[in-house]
DNA sequence: TGAACATATGAATAACTGTTCATATGTTCA
DNA sequence: TGAACATATGAACAGTTATTCATATGTTCA
């Protein structure tokens, strides 16, 4: 079909096996979904957010004063993990709880955390 | 002990409670480490590497000719991939194969799929 | 040994991202 | 209503990152 950018093979599989296990991999959308996904998770401040709201909603100000930041900086970043469908908001007068969005999050988060510990126990390099 | 950057709370919880939310908390090291993991799984690059991977080792001009890519991107994220502890290398001559390091990649990577995937049929916003 | 191939790597660049600062929005209560 | 508080938001800046290009390293085989 089009061989723009496409580099031959001379060893490595041939096209039609390649083909196949493109055809199992899911769709080049979802995989773009799952790397932004994840993506949420790969900072530091947000993993720190996550992993204060495991146990407890938390307000706005009580997280900035948590991870001693501004509370801007936590603001802009609850923005992401809500938009992202990680957190939601609770309005209680003037303040706003925050709290995990999904069952997922604490799974996914604790699997992770299994893994780095695991790995810090017997790393490779 | 420091009041740097710190935001007084007139609502929210007390000090003692914010403490012993901390206290609950993973350190803060391994929290950085965690993000930095989970930084890893998200780019899109490597997110379609790590699926190609799920089924089969592959050398690196196969993901190359399957993602449509430079050998040379390909290699640099392999390198990332590689120090984050997520594939491993075999080398058979002139060619060098690459396979999943670690059975929590896979667990990880499904947890991630189902998520965004049952996000993607009732979306919140 | 030297040509051909497979992969790795360093530098450069363009695009992206997180924090800060200033300020706006929204709520309560006297 | 207006002061005080809680949160959100836009602009700007600094730091980070992914890809490309050129080239180096390492392997095979004639």
């Amino acid at each position: 079909m089009d061989n723009l950018i496409i580099e031959e093979n001379f060893n490595g599989k041939d096209e039609k096996s390649l083909l196949k296990i493109k055809n199992a991999m899911p769709s080049i959308d979802d995989l773009y979904d799952l790397s932004e996904f994840f993506k949420v998770f790969g900072d530091s401040t947000r993993i720190n957010i996550v992993s204060a709201l495991l146990n407890s909603e938390l307000c706005v100000c009580d997280i900035a004063q948590l991870l001693e930041m501004g509370q801007s900086a936590i603001s802009h970043q609850l923005r992401i993990l809500k938009s992202a469908g990680l957190v939601k908001p609770r309005r209680d007068g003037k303040t706003i709880y925050y709290s995990l969005d999904d069952e997922h999050i604490k799974l996914i988060f604790d699997l992770g955390l299994e893994h780095i510990l695991h790995r810090k126990g017997a790393p490779n390099e």
